[in-house]
DNA sequence: TTTATTTTATACCGAGTCGCATAATAAAAG
DNA sequence: CTTTTATTATGCGACTCGGTATAAAATAAA
């Protein structure tokens, strides 16, 4: 169903921007949680009424499967734009966990739609779940494909052992950054962790 | 209201021990999260009537804030009952992180109820975002007493990082627990997490 | 135009929600 | 015993929820 946008339908044509529509249900899950977020909710910051939005995107679920889709996007294009490819581990670092520091406290107090959100709702739909573990594998490899790429020389489970670290780090900014921890004391996380982080691969 | 359970009562006694009914409480919430957990699953749960909860316990908010008290509670138990004063910091982290591991993954793999279902409520809820706000600093501190006992020869600066790191760690462990990530990969986890800061204390 | 197709709008459903008002019950205090 | 006080039981009221059936509207194809 639904079709991506560009083949010309043969029926009465829509009248939103699906593209457009999705980060503004991506955004409303993100403010208030998956089960804080109604229907009504999603229609009334859509401007699309409820029926449209099933047709266009499915049931809640699949609507908060694709909003979990659409923020890793989000986040994996801002971070892309950000990170140089020839910074030390501990800049790298540095530069990423203040990219995603930005990012969790857009608008009040965010955190992170994945590793704050979805995890609540974990038990009872097992899809969020799945694609939530998905999620972790994917942190720790991209973690662990850049070390691998800036610090080379290092030896294999410490390249290891550093991604897994960091990207524990990133899931206690997340944590951190919903609960309203001051912005100094989440900046001396940042810095603490990337250098400690950094002195395990490079001895 | 409601005295500590000393108190002889003046009118009708109680049917119910209010510490296992707290106890339930909590592990309902534990399991099924803040949202999904009705009064009527507390309830059934207890075997209280709905009217015999809120004369004991306020409302859903007051009864979620009372399992997280009790949640810590238990958990800080558990852990004191296992952590040695007198081991090194890599094997104390061990200790701690596999005993969190077994509580974090008893029943259907339910993570924290701190880290993984009151962060979801945080934004809602401002009573709650401030509980779990005061948990993370207190998790932080923790752990900087710990190591300023086991580790005092590492410079203050190591041993406030190695603090957070392990707290970052703790909160990664609940989320891995939760997406249900492999028991294996967990234990390398955690394996891999104490031995990495360790290090940073012992250069 | 006519027909087929797709989207939008309205209205509704049944189930479940929290919280409380009220009445029955049980014990202590007088 | 009578009165007071506290707990339990019953039940309801007002609301929200996710989801859908149905009809109106708008466009392309025939």
């Amino acid at each position: 169903m639904s079709k991506a946008g560009q083949t010309r339908g043969r029926g009465r044509p829509r009248k939103f921007d699906e593209r457009a529509v999705r980060q503004t249900i991506m955004e409303t899950f993100w403010q208030k949680g998956y089960a804080a977020t109604s229907l009504d909710d999603l229609s009334k910051a859509t401007g699309l009424v409820r029926p449209s939005l099933y047709a266009a995107f499915g049931n809640k679920e699949e609507m908060f499967l694709r909003a979990m889709d659409d923020f890793v996007i989000r986040v994996q294009g801002d971070l892309n734009r950000q990170v140089p490819r020839d910074a030390s581990p501990e800049d790298a670092l540095r530069i990423i966990y203040t990219a995603m520091l930005e990012i969790y406290s857009r608008a009040q107090a965010r955190g992170c739609l994945v590793f704050s959100t979805a995890v609540a709702e974990a038990p009872a739909h097992p899809e969020i779940r799945s694609r939530l573990a998905q999620r972790l594998v994917q942190t720790d490899a991209q973690f662990r494909r850049l070390f691998d790429h800036i610090a080379p020389d290092a030896p294999e489970g410490a390249r290891q052992a550093a991604a897994e670290m960091a990207a524990a780090v990133l899931h206690s900014l997340g944590l951190r950054v919903r609960a309203g921890t001051e912005a100094d004391d989440v900046h001396g996380f940042i810095a603490n962790a990337a250098r400690s982080i950094a002195a395990g691969l490079t001895p």
